[in-house]
DNA sequence: GGCCGACGATAACGAAGTTCTCATGAGCGG
DNA sequence: CCGCTCATGAGAACTTCGTTATCGTCGGCC
């Protein structure tokens, strides 16, 4: 499957598409060149996410972006909302696996939780530099993990479980290692970490708290998770 | 005159509507009019929220409901958006109404504080009995506050004021008594907690947890919060 | 060579928010 | 009493956006 992720191949960031044309046009089973085509209306979307102003995009947008027809996309997509949850399933599966590369740096258990609650932490924040625009998985899929957390509920669940069994393998490695308390129930407390992290540009707005940098927030959180507020 | 919609006047549960207009019915000067005006358009838009089986409305329905005129919709609201924040507003003053009653029964300040996060997190999850749908804030408000949170942070933070000053004043309390370390950013923590009980419903979802009773979520999350995961 | 299925271009439709036009009725100064 | 203005209501019109439908074309296949 060729499922790879935004625009993993465009050095540039503009031109993914004569590529794939002569690629089509040379083999061209009606499979690869269908997947192609989804891969299209995906990477114009991705394009249009990060590179415009507004992280909201039309359906009419990624149609001409993509080069390709509302036809199409009608035909490859039930909807916009498939598109999205197509994008946000991508990037799931992409934070995971950078997640799982971090993690792996890490060889005790108690340091595999920190560096996974710290890094995705990082990932879930505004851009911390300026001057990229980069955004692997940045704060752009929070908004969609919020909107189809809300709208779609289940499909949202199915999206996220390669975060959540991720989280959920280090989580139960710490506790069986002793690090961590045992008696928790994990699955929610899995839940509510992710969240936590995930949402947590939210409290900096509640509070009215200016962004200090993310990694000593992070550092704070991961504090806060582990000991607690209680007074010891 | 063909206005006075069905119930404005009913009021089994909304209290802020029959007074003003009996107020206005005595003393109607323009002021009192146009509150009693834009008064009449927020009671349509909530009993459309929760009397209906969607939390959703159209800006129609509710001039409809009203029974007054687009017209007027928009000569008193700058478009939905304005409508939806004053919802907001003034269900978040309800709410920290509400909770520092219950606040006031407990002296202990950690009681005060565990209260707190208690009751807040009970109105912050779906309603637990089927019975009654009704429900002062509930998780409709959060949806809200989520849409809000993206679209207008700054708007968004100002109607958050009343909660965040009363729950900063019981971490505060805490704190001084020495029932929680003092060392913590207070602002930081009080956004990240009100963050997290109010999106926790989403936890749920995402590690497909299913929905146990609120209470026993809540003294689950107040022990997570008080004394962290860690082995002590 | 002719059918068939995919595709592009484009129009059309429907919902929802927003704006505009017009009429009416109330208060008010002359 | 007359006309003026302002607030309001009724409703059409405009805009955007998602979605569907129509039509024509081109390339492959029997």
């Amino acid at each position: 499957m060729p499922n790879n992720a935004s625009g993993d191949d465009v050095a540039a960031e503009a031109p993914p598409s004569w590529r794939e044309l002569a690629v089509a046009r040379s083999l061209d089973s009606a499979r690869t060149r269908a997947e192609n085509r989804v891969q299209r209306f995906l990477d114009a979307a991705l394009e249009l996410m990060d590179s415009g102003d507004s992280k909201e995009f039309t359906v009419q947008e990624v149609v001409e972006r993509s080069g390709q027809s509302l036809r199409s996309f009608y035909q490859y997509f039930g909807g916009k909302h498939e598109l999205l949850l197509a994008l946000f399933e991508e990037s799931v599966r992409s934070t995971a696996g950078v997640l799982r590369d971090k993690v792996d740096e890490e060889t005790d258990p108690l340091d595999r939780l920190h560096r996974f609650v710290v890094e995705y932490y990082r990932m879930c924040s505004p851009a911390p530099k300026g001057k990229s625009k980069k955004a692997s998985p940045p704060p752009l899929m929070v908004e969609f993990a919020q909107q189809l957390l809300t709208a779609h509920p289940a499909e949202a669940a199915r999206a996220f479980v390669p975060l959540v069994s991720l989280f959920e393998e280090i989580v139960k490695a710490a506790a069986e290692a002793g690090a961590i308390k045992g008696d928790l129930p994990h699955r929610a407390v899995v839940g509510t970490m992710l969240a936590v992290i995930m949402f947590n540009s939210f409290s900096a707005t509640i509070a009215a708290t200016p962004v200090q940098d993310a990694t000593s927030a992070a550092e704070e959180l991961w504090a806060v998770v582990l000991n607690g507020i209680a007074t010891r």
